[in-house]
DNA sequence: ATGGTAGTAGAACATGTGTTCTCTGGTATT
DNA sequence: AATACCAGAGAACACATGTTCTACTACCAT
C-alpha cells in the first residue's frame, strides 16, 4: 500500500474513479466500477466507497446517483507533467512518451488555459539556477514545453548545446547551415551555431512562476 | 438572448448547471433542474437540454443519471478575474470586490494549484510595456495578486508611487519611515520612498506567461 | 383558415442505481 | 479453539432518474 493506509482494492477503484471522471466528467456508477475493478457485487463497491470516504479521499452525497467527490480534483486535461529540471549543464531528461502513466509518479502543473497546449504533448520542467534571466525565467520557474516535430523561426525553444553541455531557452532562427539562438531580452547578444551542435528539447509555451 | 441563439428559458438552464456543477462537482438530474428553475415538468427539462446539446452547450450521455456534460467546463474555485492593465505610469484599476459577479464580465485566468490562492482575494492584471523588467516579468505576463492587510517585509507587492505616477513590482520591505523597494534582480538598484508615498495595490503571488 | 415552430404540461413507463441484508472464506488476535 | 475483523459475494428492494407520448398555448408566416 502505497497511499494512505487503505487497501490494494480500495486503490484500484479510487484510482478508476480518477480515470473514470478524467475521461467522463461525471462520476461512475457502482455497477461501473463492479465491472471496472472485477468485483461480483455492487455492495463490496459500496464497502470500500464507505472507507475511502471516511478516509476522506472521496465525498458523497446519500442516495444521489454518480455523485461521487474527488477530494483531491481528478487530473484535467490541461495538466502536464513536471519531467525535470532545467539548468545550464544540464539537459531536460528525455521524455518519451506523454501519456496517463505520467501522472501517477511526481509533480504536475495545471496549466492555465491562456497557455493553450496539445494534448499529450505537453510537459514542463522546473528551471534551476539564473541561466534563463536572459528570457526572463528565474530560478524556480516552471516552463511549459510542447514536443513538436517542425520548429518555425522565432519559436522559443529548449535548446541543448551538445559542445557546450548547456541548456538554454532561446528564440530560434534558421538561417542557412548556422542556427541563431537570440536571447529574449534584446540586450544581450545573440549565440549562433551551426544546426548539428543544437538539439531541441521542445518549444516554450508556456511559463509558471509562484511566489508563495 | 445574450449568448448564441437559444432561449431565456435554456440560458436559466443552462446558468443553473454551471451553478450547480461547481457547487457539487456533479450534474444535476432533470428534476433538479426542474425545481430551480421553476418548469413543472421533467419534459420541459428534457426539451431545453436536447436543444442546449444540439447547439453544442452540453454534451449528455443518454440512459446515464446525471452526466450532463458542460462544453466550456465551469469556473473552477482557482479561477481569478484579469481586472486591468499594469503599467509604468497607470495605477492597477481598482477592485472593491472580487466575486462571481466579476466573472460575468471580461476574462480570466486559471490559476495553476502550485500558485496556491486564497478564495475570493486574488485577482490578476495583465502587464503592458517593459517597466517589469527588473522582476523577471516582460510585456504580455499575466501577473496574480492577492489583497493582503498585513505584508511582511520580502514580499512582492505591486506598489503605484504617488509622486512619481508609476506602478512597479518591488520587493517590499519596511525600514523605519522609510520603504525599500528592491527589484527582484539583484543586479539593480533598490528605491527608497517615505511610506506615505508607496500604495499598495496588492501582493504578487504568481506569473504566468504564455508564448503562444 | 392553415401550417409550422417554439415553449410548456402532465402522466406513465422502464430501468439505472444506491441501499440493505445475509452468508462465506480468510487472517490475525487472544 | 474462540473471537473478532476484514474483504468479498449474492440477491432483493426501493426509488431516483431519464425517456416517451399526448395535449395545449402562443406566435408568425403563408
Amino acid at each position: 500500500m502505497s497511499s494512505s493506509g487503505i487497501g490494494a482494492k480500495a486503490q484500484e477503484i479510487l484510482a478508476f474513479i480518477e480515470s473514470f471522471v478524467r475521461h467522463n466528467n461525471y462520476s461512475p456508477s457502482f455497477r461501473d466500477i463492479q465491472q471496472a475493478c472485477q468485483v461480483s457485487s455492487t455492495s463490496v463497491v459500496n464497502y470500500h466507497l464507505r472507507n475511502l470516504e471516511k478516509n476522506g479521499h472521496i465525498r458523497r452525497s446519500k442516495e444521489v446517483a454518480r455523485a461521487i467527490e474527488l477530494v483531491q480534483p481528478p487530473i484535467s486535461e490541461n495538466t502536464v507533467p513536471i519531467v525535470g529540471t532545467i539548468a545550464a549543464g544540464e539537459p531536460i531528461p528525455v521524455v518519451q512518451d506523454i501519456s496517463q502513466a505520467d501522472y501517477d509518479s511526481g509533480d504536475y502543473i495545471e496549466v492555465p488555459g491562456m497557455i493553450g497546449i496539445e494534448q499529450g504533448k505537453a510537459f514542463a520542467v522546473r528551471v534551476r539556477g539564473s541561466s534563463m534571466i536572459d528570457a526572463f525565467i528565474q530560478e524556480g520557474d516552471v516552463v511549459v514545453l510542447e514536443k513538436r516535430s517542425t520548429i518555425k523561426n522565432g519559436d522559443m525553444v529548449a535548446a541543448w548545446l551538445l559542445r557546450q553541455q548547456e541548456a538554454t531557452l532561446k528564440h530560434w532562427f534558421l538561417e542557412g547551415e548556422k542556427v541563431r539562438l537570440q536571447p529574449a531580452n534584446e540586450q544581450m547578444e545573440p549565440i549562433i551555431e551551426s544546426a548539428d551542435n543544437v538539439e531541441i528539447q521542445g518549444v516554450v509555451v508556456g511559463v509558471v512562476r509562484s511566489l508563495r
